[in-house]
RNA sequence: GGUUCGGUAGUUCAGCUGGUUAGAAUACAUGCCUGUCACGCAUGGGGUCGCGGGUUCGAGUCCCGUCCGGACCGCCA
């Protein structure tokens, strides 16, 4: 070993050691008749002193060291003179008696600090030194802890984790598949799995009873902060259970999680139908940390709205709207703002209608010359309104109405700081719609994927309302992210055929495709059911990160390049014509 | 495919209605300094203002195009 410690653990207690430390010059300050260095590692800083007086040579040495420099020195630990009590390491240093460089350093192109100067751009090119910077590496290692957990549970369980294959085949169902060529099968291509869905539920017929693993999947979909093409999934499924037994376990491996890695105890986990969430948030993924809850004020029993004059809200199929306790003071500026926010396109709103309950008690809505305060009244009470309170409210088509509000809830619960990363609010989101309409296609698909069951009660609607089956499908929500997802299966072959029916597919279609996993059925399928967990959403989550590539040792930028190994690139002539490839 | 924000020193940024030699901080280099730990002080070097075109007496600044990056919509069973 070319150290006897690491830069992290030494202190008070090992007064007197020879040590010797190999590590980073992270920073140098050299007041003339002696240096200081900071040398880092993994665990740590500590900081080494050299002394003109005692050993000019080695001094000047040390002086000369830049920032990066790869070192070996080995020296006796020794009490501060001024001790800093900030750092692990503050109450020793090193005095150093042999000093030996490893390797030397460029100077780097950003800081290594924990406020870095390098922009993102910047930081991804030469990512393995962005690695060396606390932030990111303390990410890694919560996503190890995160691992390891997820691993003792599961274990302690009687999962098995179970690694499945990753060249597969490709299906038109779902997102785009990544595909890769087949150099002994000219013209033919294998897929990356988006899941290893068919896999486990093929192990489930194999009577593994209990599988799980840490998964990479591959999606060739656009970007997102929480979206990367290659990105890790906990997939787990079991057999012999309910939909009650899985939210169970589940919700056991998250309080687990929370417990262990970052020591945070959960209460047991509300639960809210799909149908009540797209209602009262405008969304399948409702962030219930906080309330402000959507009021609609167009219902057919109670209708507040029509009727007087406002063509707006009278036309609109819906018009409903939040409560922003202690809002009425905002400005014309700021509720100009919202007005503006609602606007953008990607929110789609064409106007925002407010209304202020001030805290005098008196009314003042943007709508005031076609209602009476009398109706108002009527609004504010609907809405459980106080005086200081504002109402925010959107007319249109339903759909696309909440759907903006809920982006406007969100913003507001922003604004007014109810979203706090410190705290954590999970929730089960349950009976997700089986189908769903696909206006490109004219046809439906699959809301979670095709091996998802029917509730039994709906089959009937399938051949007459089949938007309105509801599948035995459920999603854990935290903090208003989709951190997991799953659904009892079908593990029959007549239903499962029926499935892909409904879904378009032709016989043969549905033959060729998943002739295997519908024939696996026949074979003594048992009941199963399942559930896969964001893994990189999950280490965000409790990292605190913006983006998911905060969490990932090597990840891809916006357009899906990777910019320190510049890839995807082209690959050489004879590389293609042994795949049988060519290029237009 | 679309919307939007950005690209100026190694880095992060400022640069107003177009007008002298493009600034600051930090980093870096050199010198001084024996208890620093964001050390301090002094001095210094460092710029194809992303790229191409246009308007103008004059463009970092305005216009068009293009490339790159971020966020978002579509997309993501």
């Amino acid at each position: 070993m070319l150290r006897t410690n690491t830069c992290g653990e030494l202190n008070i207690q090992h007064l007197g050691n020879k040590v010797t430390l190999c590590g980073w010059v992270q920073r140098s300050r050299d007041l003339g008749g002696m240096t200081f260095i900071d040398l880092r590692d993994r665990y740590g800083i500590t900081q080494l002193v050299f002394n003109m007086e005692i050993d000019s040579n080695l001094c000047a040495k040390a002086r000369e060291l830049g920032r990066e420099y790869v070192i070996q020195i080995s020296g006796d630990v020794i009490e501060r003179s001024n001790k800093n009590l900030k750092m692990p390491t503050g109450e020793i240093e090193i005095k150093v008696n042999e000093l030996v460089v490893l390797n030397a350093a460029k100077l780097p192109p950003f800081l290594i600090e924990d406020e870095t100067d390098g922009g993102d751009d910047l930081r991804a090119k030469y990512r393995y030194l962005d690695l060396r910077r606390n932030p990111i590496r303390k990410n890694l290692e919560l996503r190890h802890k995160l691992a390891v957990e997820t691993r003792k549970y599961m274990d302690s369980m009687h999962f098995i984790e179970v690694e499945t294959p990753v060249l597969i085949k490709s299906t038109p169902e779902g997102a785009r598949d990544f595909v890769v060529p087949s150099r002994m099968n000219a013209g033919e291509f294998y897929a990356l799995p988006q899941s290893p869905q068919t896999f486990k539920q093929l192990l489930m017929v194999s009577g593994f009873d209990r599988y799980f693993q840490i998964v990479k999947c591959f999606r060739d979909e656009d970007l997102r902060a929480d979206r990367q093409p290659e990105f890790t999934q906990i997939d787990c499924e079991m057999s012999f259970v309910t939909q009650e037994d899985i939210l169970n376990t589940f919700e056991g491996l998250t309080k687990h999680l929370f417990k262990s890695v970052i020591n945070v105890e959960l209460a047991n986990f509300p639960r809210m139908e799909y149908a009540e969430a797209m209602r009262f948030y405008g969304s399948d993924k409702p962030d219930v940390r906080f309330e402000m809850k959507f009021v609609e004020l167009n219902s057919t029993n109670n209708n507040l709205v029509s009727g007087k004059g406002f063509g707006v809200f009278d036309s609109a199929e819906l018009v409903v709207g939040i409560c922003a306790k202690g809002c009425a003071e905002y400005t014309r500026k700021q509720l100009d703002e919202l007005t503006e926010f609602v606007k953008k396109p990607q929110i789609g709103a064409s106007g925002l209608v407010y209304l202020r309950y001030n805290a005098d008690g008196s009314l003042k809505s943007s709508v005031d010359k076609f209602y009476t305060e009398d109706d108002l009244k009527k609004w504010a009470s609907v809405f459980d309104a106080k005086p200081g309170d504002l109402l925010l409210i959107l007319a249109g088509t339903k759909d696309k109405t909440r759907k903006a509000l809920n982006e406007l809830r969100l913003e507001m619960g922003n604004r007014l700081g109810l979203r706090d990363k410190t705290k954590f609010a999970p929730l089960w989101v349950v009976d997700f719609p089986l189908l769903e309409w696909d206006e490109e296609n004219k046809r439906y698909h699959a809301m979670h994927h095709p091996f998802t069951s029917p509730k039994p009660e709906d089959i009937v609607l399938l051949d007459t309302k089949p938007g309105e089956v509801r599948a035995n499908a459920y999603d854990l929500v935290i903090n208003g992210t989709e951190i997991g997802g799953g659904s009892i299966r079908i593990h029959d072959r007549t239903l499962q055929a029926l499935m892909f029916k409904h879904l378009g597919f032709t016989k043969e279609e549905a033959q060729s495709q998943f002739g295997f996993l519908m024939d696996a059925f026949e074979f003594g399928a048992p009941p199963h059911g399942g559930i896969a967990f964001g893994f990189d959403r999950w280490t965000s989550l409790f990292a605190g990160t913006d983006s998911i590539r905060d969490v990932i040792a090597f990840p891809k930028n916006n357009s899906g390049r990777d910019v320190m190994i510049d890839s995807p690139s082209v690959i050489a002539e004879n590389q293609l014509e042994e795949l049988n490839i060519k290029i237009r």
